[in-house]
DNA sequence: ATGAAAGCGCTAACAG
DNA sequence: CTGTTAGCGCTTTCAT
């Protein structure tokens, strides 16, 4: 593997000539500059970033942590779709994005910070992490630049993008309502969810503002899950005659929804109307297609890398994005007959 | 930042013994060990893994190419579940990943051994990359170690795991003969795959030994896109009414003849029986849910992820790795009427 | 069992 | 414009 050293010598000059030469100095003889870009392209030179890395005290990469990778995430496209939009915007720069492989047993004899520094990522994007995960916390506390998604921290360090899920779910119940629905359920995801505990809210805003009762029984968690959905939307359903829409905090539950219905025997969207929230692929390929709330996932991953490069470049930037939501209608929500 | 310098200070040892200490050499006293322990955790001490990396020539990351990583990806969870795959086993590991996020206009600046060389990878994995792109060539001269997903080549320093996409190919058709069809075209990838050429290879297999004849004007290229197979299925289908079959060689383009047929008026499997390959998460939801050769995508990555890293261990392993496919039979295909 | 010293490949004052 | 020198944090002979 060539080094600065061995264009130098080639080159007849010294090492700190070559590497001002070749980092585009201007205080360099042009046809000093050129004989060493000549003798590093014949020796077919590669920079090593990490003796690089090791003294500039930054390493150009930017660490990601997915929290809660599982196999079964295919199924929502949530975190590809993130993955992707930052993967195109870093690609447009000069960092590398390290993937933090970190299982269960290893997340835990590890610190976040300690994951962070062994690798000395610049910053890090964090995305899939619950509210109470013991990493929030030193996400706050370490000052590596960070930032989240759709997990509302910010501070000097740490930014976060999010969706405006009161407003999306509060749009979403409202339209329910100016169907006709009165008695409107809610499969949320879980208490320790940012963007459930905001969907929440704009279901209850969308009540309060239709003067609509707030019935608590109806209020269910699916925890995210397409089969606990199914199971609770059964129980719910079964004994709920009169509930004739279902608002749901995303695609996948609403799916476990749809087959409660059909085992029930409840046409939709004849009988029952089905909400759901992000408008994963499948959303339009099922029958009836999903009514649903679209977010722009692979923009978020878009603004969280843009996010993050600015924070670490210095340019100014916002520390909080909020990207806007849209109802898409398809046909799975109907006026309450 | 802590370095092993400051617990060397406070321990009161030169830094050559926390450095031992630290790594789990024998030939360090129990009590200095212990010191320099308590030392680190209290100075909250985390290894610098460039400086590590720079001195022993190993970074301990493995690269991560996906050539062609689009948004549209999405709808084929295929990247993802690879991604999935290799992020489950590398996490049991002490590898991390370093994702190589070369958009187009980045890919043709750098060569693939500069990408390799500059972040100093141990080792690659490449996913996605078609049968002519130069790196393809690089990675053969090159002398990193690299696994490749679903191309054949193997040396010395590369290894791959694909599936057995004739055997696939051949019994999927043969089923659809045994199904009592005679007239079966096939929606191909393009001619740069080497999944492609496989599956024609079954296909053609399948025909011959059925005595059927094989009509090369009844095999097209659908691009592995959804849209190209509906052209493409839309013009074959309308103007030969005799093909009652369909193989696909994507569940994505299968999708794609299907919407063909919902324009043309052909009822599904009536009419015409499609039969896709991959089993993607659609597959399964769109109506008629889709008889399709199922691969374990998962496991391909799980399975590169281990080839790799076996062969930077230096542990014995297999170079090459054919996982078996299966065909999960659905509602897309009947009985020619 | 421990330390001194060299060096991985690179950048950055500081001189000249 | 160019070279000398020091050093980033770590591992590794080679002594002791």
């Amino acid at each position: 593997m060539t080094t600065i050293k061995d264009i130098a010598k080639i080159a007849g000059v010294s090492i700190t000539t070559v590497s001002r030469a070749l980092n585009g100095y201007s205080d360099v003889n042009e046809g000093t500059r050129k004989k060493i870009m000549d003798v590093a392209k014949q020796l077919n030179y590669s920079p090593n970033t990490l003796a690089r890395s090791l003294v500039m005290n930054k390493s150009k990469t930017i660490g990601l942590l997915v929290s809660g990778w599982k196999r079964s995430s295919a199924k929502d496209n949530f975190t590809f779709e993130v993955l992707s939009g930052i993967n195109d915007y870093i690609g447009t720069t000069d960092y590398d994005i390290v993937l933090f492989s970190t299982d269960s047993t290893k997340q835990r004899e590890k610190t976040y910070s300690q994951l962070c520094r062994e690798r000395r990522v610049d910053g890090v994007i964090l995305q899939g992490i619950k509210l109470d995960d013991p990493y929030l916390e030193e996400v706050v506390e370490s000052d590596i630049p960070c930032v989240l998604i759709d997990i509302p921290i910010k501070s000097s360090s740490v930014g976060f993008v999010t969706t405006d899920n009161v407003i999306g779910a509060y749009s979403a119940v409202n339209y329910l309502i100016g169907l006709g629905h009165k008695n409107i359920a809610m499969v949320n995801g879980h208490e320790l969810a940012f963007v459930s505990q905001k969907r929440l809210q704009g279901y209850m805003d969308a009540h309060r503002e239709a003067n609509l009762p707030i019935r608590t029984s109806w209020i269910l968690d699916g925890e995210f899950d397409e089969e606990r959905a199914e199971t609770v939307a059964f129980e719910l359903l079964s004994s709920n005659k009169e509930i004739t829409a279902v608002f749901c905090a995303s695609d996948l539950m609403a799916l476990g929804v749809l087959k409660a219905t059909e085992k029930l025997g409840i046409q939709v969207p004849t009988d029952l109307s089905i909400l759901g929230y992000d408008d994963i692929i499948l959303a339009s390929y099922v029958k009836p297609a999903l009514t649903t709330v679209k977010q722009d996932i692979f923009q978020m991953g878009f603004e969280a890398a843009k996010m993050i490069v600015q924070m670490l470049d210095g340019t100014q930037g916002p520390k909080v994005v909020t990207l806007p939501t849209e109802i898409i209608k398809r046909n799975s929500c109907a006026v309450k007959s």
